[in-house]
DNA sequence: CAGCTAAGTGGTGTCTTCGT
DNA sequence: ACGAAGACACCACTTAGCTG
């Protein structure tokens, strides 16, 4: 059966929203639309795809199993439309002008921005480079709405949703000891570990944070 | 025919009250 | 202090009738 020939795209846009919002009525604020008409649209596409798509879950609409799976292709096949309309349709990097915004955490500014900016100059001299530093809350909304092209960090929150994700490299923490430091050996057991006071630098950025969020869970507490 | 408004129904969360 | 029950608000959804 030819699905496309009957279907109506201006349904997919429908899709994508109440997915956003995670709820009819904002969405059919966001659309133009009216409450109902998101309702009559969304029961179409219950009856194309076979599948719920979403359940009602408190004051709002929950994502199905199949419609999880749904959202980014159908994201794609918009942008895909997109890009019919726009005069830079086929992306070119040596031509391209646009500003590519990178959230970064604190490692991944000291760690990649150098080489990031290096191998863009090289294939992309007219780009620009943007780079923010945003909570995990304000990355995930970014990646949504398509105001950040990119996150490199640690972002384990991110991991759940529909994002793609690629492992790059694992890293570890170190103690500093002073010089003559009574704790010579090369492994600091955990009893060593609270035994001596510590030194924080507040205000040191996300991996700071997860690592004081990981202590928290381990109920560790330490002499600072 | 698609989309609108309006009215009505039903589900869910929140808040308050009351009994234990 | 705690849980159950009821009132209430909010939201999703359906249906009927209207309009362009």
């Amino acid at each position: 059966m030819d699905v496309t020939r009957s279907f109506d795209l201006n349904l997919l846009p429908v899709l994508v929203t109440v997915y956003e919002h995670g709820s009819v009525t904002a969405a059919a604020e966001h659309l133009g639309m009216s409450q109902s008409a998101i309702s009559t649209a969304l029961a179409k596409l219950r009856l194309t795809y076979g599948d719920p798509l979403f359940h009602r879950v408190g004051h709002g609409m929950q994502p199905t199993a199949r419609m999880r799976g749904l959202i980014e292709p159908v994201r794609e096949a918009l942008s895909r439309v997109d890009g019919t309309f726009t005069s830079e349709s086929v992306f070119n990097a040596s031509t391209t002008a646009r500003t590519f915004t990178l959230a970064m955490s604190d490692l991944g500014e000291m760690v990649f921005m150098p080489k990031i900016l290096r191998r863009i100059r090289q294939l992309a001299p007219r780009a620009s480079v943007r780079s923010v530093a945003a909570s995990a809350t304000q990355i995930e909304r970014g990646l949504e709405t398509g105001e950040v092209d990119l996150a490199v960090g640690y972002f384990p929150d991110l991991r759940e949703k529909s994002f793609a994700d690629k492992h790059l490299f694992f890293h570890h923490f170190v103690c500093l000891l002073r010089a003559g430091h009574p704790i010579t050996a090369s492994t600091l057991s955990m009893s060593q570990f609270l035994s001596v006071e510590h030194a924080v630098v507040y205000g040191a950025g996300r991996t700071y944070e997860i690592f004081e969020r990981y202590l928290k869970s381990k109920k560790i507490h330490r002499r600072v």
